[in-house]
RNA sequence: CGGGCUGUGGCGCAGUUGGUAGCGCGCAUCGUUCGGGACGAUGAGGUCGGCGGUUCAAGUCCGCCCAGCCCGACCA
């Protein structure tokens, strides 16, 4: 008995490292030094990524955004226009020296983000104000170089989509940073069901080239924080290195204000690092490839006769409630199905056996919290849907409760170290608005200001560092 | 680039004082099974990260190189 345990916790040790790997692939390129921090996205983590994508999509085009697609090779002097563009993004960009057999005239670089390469295009298409605003997003692949990729949460190569707007006011641009951060904020949260904090980055966190950044953070199981989304105020810095001028209404020539703003596959580590347990991945119904899993249970041909038309029949209905289903009947034993899908995190698993076509019934199974509930067949239809909308507000809520809990108030310095030794999490507490002091809780404490909350109380105190005074209370955090 | 650790079937690992490679999982076939990772039998799968050296003999000892992981600097 003690042994069956014993070889039983072995085996789910096995799979407990290799569970993420449904979803990403990393290092398999190891034998290539080169290419180590590229990343194979697998179809179930692809996926996550395209419900993803359509959902953002939609709340895009609801905003009047439309798609298009820029060139993956930029000519080297573009990145060099922009003096902090450069400054930012020359360390980590890869660079095209050779092609076609020959060595080229100019050095290509690789896309690590597009607002050069965008812009040049841009120039040429504005003309009037009545050409703005012009709301253009891109999905696309960039790589960054950097010094150490981290699987999921900072990989050489990754798949995003990085909005580039332009306006012909300041505060039209303005409120366009804030509109798209605050679709963001929705998507993360109604769909990934992960709660951020949603503010402005001090000026050493901001986007190279920015006049100011706004971003969402989140929190993750161990505590530490996430960027989950950045939204950027360009101001002109951008239009006035590449030319983006338009006539005015006074038939003067003005330069663009723009914004850019994006969000990547660091959402799908975000949101395995936010829900997921010891038993594999917990995603949330919204996002779910498979919102449900049916698994007929029988033991012979007979009860094979009996069970899979029920099976099937369900299937059909949930279909119809534009349910993703999978009905998963290979010959396999019920308990290495059940442990394969509760690893890819689908929401419900539905067990129909022998038992339940007696009581004309199914078990029905939640990922999130593990309970079963008897369930009658023809109230599936009605039901399944019911606690998928629980599973998602669930998450939610669990994840919102962490974010609040591991949240702290902090005034003095002594606490802030204490609490960033121990148990880490988020510190809310007043800064003067000095970088040098910024930099030297860093150094200190390895925290980072994560963003300058938008929700203040209008108060000031003093600076938890140098007591100084502040008029912002601001998010610290050791971050990924 | 600094500091630490590690490279052995697909994955996780063992390999004593040097003697020519083994275990678990997974995979394949057959049978018994089947409501939470079943069991038995049989089988496939490895130039031990690379190069060089010591030796009759190297996964094991020595040197150099390469790669990966963790910790720093960089960052979505």
């Amino acid at each position: 008995m003690s042994q069956s345990s014993e070889q039983s916790i072995t085996k789910r040790k096995d799979d407990f490292s290799k569970w993420y790997q449904d979803v990403i692939d990393g290092a398999q390129l190891a034998e290539h030094g080169s290419a180590k921090g590229t990343m194979v996205i697998r179809p179930y983590g692809y996926a996550i990524w395209e419900n993803m994508q359509k959902v953002l999509d939609a709340m895009f085009k609801e905003t009047g955004v439309q798609n298009a697609y820029f060139p993956l090779f930029i000519p080297e002097s573009f990145l060099k226009k922009e003096a902090d563009h450069v400054e930012g993004f020359a360390p980590e960009v890869a660079v095209v020296t050779h092609a076609g057999g020959k060595k080229l005239e100019e050095p290509l670089i690789v896309r690590p983000t597009s607002e050069t390469i965008i812009n040049d295009s841009y120039s040429r298409w504005i003309q009037s104000y009545r050409d703005l605003p012009l709301l253009i997003n891109q999905w696309a692949n960039i790589v960054r170089w950097e010094m150490r990729p981290r699987l999921f949460l900072r990989t050489t190569e990754f798949l995003w989509q990085e909005g580039h707007t332009v306006h012909a006011t300041k505060e039209d641009a303005e409120d366009r940073v804030q509109m798209m951060l605050d679709v963001y904020k929705k998507f993360v949260e109604e769909y990934l069901a992960m709660p951020v904090i949603a503010g402005r980055k001090s000026d050493t966190e901001k986007f190279a080239g920015a006049d100011f950044t706004t971003c969402i953070e989140a929190m993750m199981q161990d505590k530490k924080a996430l960027q989950a989304g950045t939204s950027h105020m360009l101001g002109q810095n951008f239009a006035k290195v590449f030319d983006v001028k338009f006539l005015n209404e006074d038939g003067e020539q003005e330069y663009g204000w723009q914004t850019s703003w994006g969000v990547s596959t660091r959402m799908i580590g975000g949101l395995i690092m936010t829900h997921s347990d010891d038993n594999g991945l917990v995603v949330p119904p919204k996002i779910a490839p498979t919102h449900a899993v049916i698994i007929p249970i029988f033991s012979d041909e007979k009860e094979k006769k009996q069970v899979m038309p029920v099976a099937e029949d369900l299937a059909e209905k949930l279909k119809l409630e534009d349910l993703k289903i999978i009905l998963d009947d290979r010959d396999m034993r019920p308990g290495p199905r059940f442990f394969e899908w509760e690893k890819k995190g689908v929401p419900i698993r539905i067990e129909i056996g022998p038992k339940d076509i007696k009581n004309n019934s199914v078990v029905a199974v939640r990922r999130d919290t593990g309970e079963k509930e008897n369930i009658k067949q023809d109230e599936c239809a009605k039901k399944i849907p019911n606690i998928l909308d629980d599973i998602q507000k669930n998450l939610f809520e669990k994840a919102s409760k962490f974010l609040k809990d591991n949240t702290h108030e902090v005034s003095y310095w002594d606490e802030f170290k204490k609490i960033m030794q121990n148990n880490g999490g988020f510190i809310s507490a007043y800064w003067c608005g000095n970088a040098k002091c910024e930099q030297e809780i860093k150094d200190e404490t390895k925290a980072t200001i994560r963003c300058i909350p938008f929700c203040q109380d209008n108060g000031s105190g003093k600076c938890v560092h140098c007591d100084k005074t502040g008029k912002q209370k601001v998010i610290f955090a050791k971050a990924y």
